[in-house]
DNA sequence: AGGACGCCCTGTTCGC
DNA sequence: TGCGAACAGGGCGTCC
């Protein structure tokens, strides 16, 4: 779930439910997601401190705490949160559950626990740290098609690298293709100016249509492919079955007749 | 450099 | 119907 569009939902929803709150207790279900800090770590510096203000980049999530530094989520396969105002309605064993002086809680659940959960005292620094490339959403035109000459292997694989592009995983690199009617094996380097020019208002029209969605694959336009990732479904476009095929080990969604390479 | 693979986890779906 | 295998939207490390 957790890609781009996701992650905005995930933003929107903590900027409107759990900033400036002060913390009192902080729970930790799942040290291993922690890499750069421990639970007692995490602990001292939050408690006391409220969530004052988040920053999206990729499939990140920064929350600044006062002025400390940063709490960084990352939701892996399966992550998401849950606010409520009792904290007591929330999963006790979520992998990290924040409890307001408030009464209210702040819950991060990955139940795949594959996530992570990290301390920055900087963004741009831990963005760097970790190699990730400019955000999908920030990028320019000219800036992208730069990125894409003396790139070689298929596109798809370009899309979902993180150091190149951040925020683009399986299933928006698959609807960002389909939409702008490239197969998913197609050579990045054979894509002329006019279809990387394409690509691009295709990927940011994409993403922002399903952050408008909410990143509810029910309430996607009726011309996305996304809902229909299963044996034997039909292309929203010309009807035909979709097929799959497999790029960097993960199953891609095409459709034959709409997408050429 | 980029791609294929195995691995990290656990919940859901598939196929016999 | 039941049960083990395969798979799922993440990323990382290793090898070629």
């Amino acid at each position: 779930m957790p890609e781009l569009p996701d992650v905005e939902a995930f933003k929107r929803y903590l900027d409107a439910t759990a900033l400036h709150q002060p913390i009192d207790t902080v729970r930790v279900g799942a040290p291993r997601l922690l890499h750069d800090t421990t639970p007692q770590g995490l602990g001292r510096k939050l408690h006391g401190q409220a969530l004052e203000s988040t920053r999206r980049h990729g499939k990140y999530l920064f929350a600044r705490v006062d002025d400390a530094g940063w709490l960084v989520l990352h939701f892996g396969m399966s992550g998401r949160l849950q606010y409520a105002k009792a904290s007591g309605q929330l999963p006790q064993d979520a992998e990290l559950l924040l409890q307001f002086e408030n009464q209210a809680g702040l819950a991060y659940i990955a139940p795949r626990k594959l996530g992570r959960i990290d301390w920055s005292d900087a963004p741009d620094d831990y963005i760097a740290a970790h190699g990730l490339g400019p955000d999908a959403l920030a990028i320019d035109r000219a800036s992208f098609r730069d990125l894409a000459r003396g790139r070689r292997g298929g596109v798809k694989s370009w899309l979902m690298d993180q150091s190149s592009l951040a925020g683009i995983g399986n299933l928006y690199a698959d609807e960002i293709l389909f939409q702008a009617g490239i197969h998913p094996g197609q050579a990045v380097a054979k894509l002329d100016d006019d279809t990387l020019q394409t690509l691009h208002k295709t990927l940011r029209r994409v993403l922002c249509q399903a952050i408008e969605a909410g990143a509810d694959p029910d309430a996607m336009p009726r011309n996305f492919l996304l809902p229909h990732r299963r044996a034997g479904d039909r292309c929203p476009r010309c009807g035909d079955t979709v097929a799959t095929t497999k790029v960097g080990g993960r199953t891609a969604y095409y459709c034959p007749r709409c997408q050429s390479g």
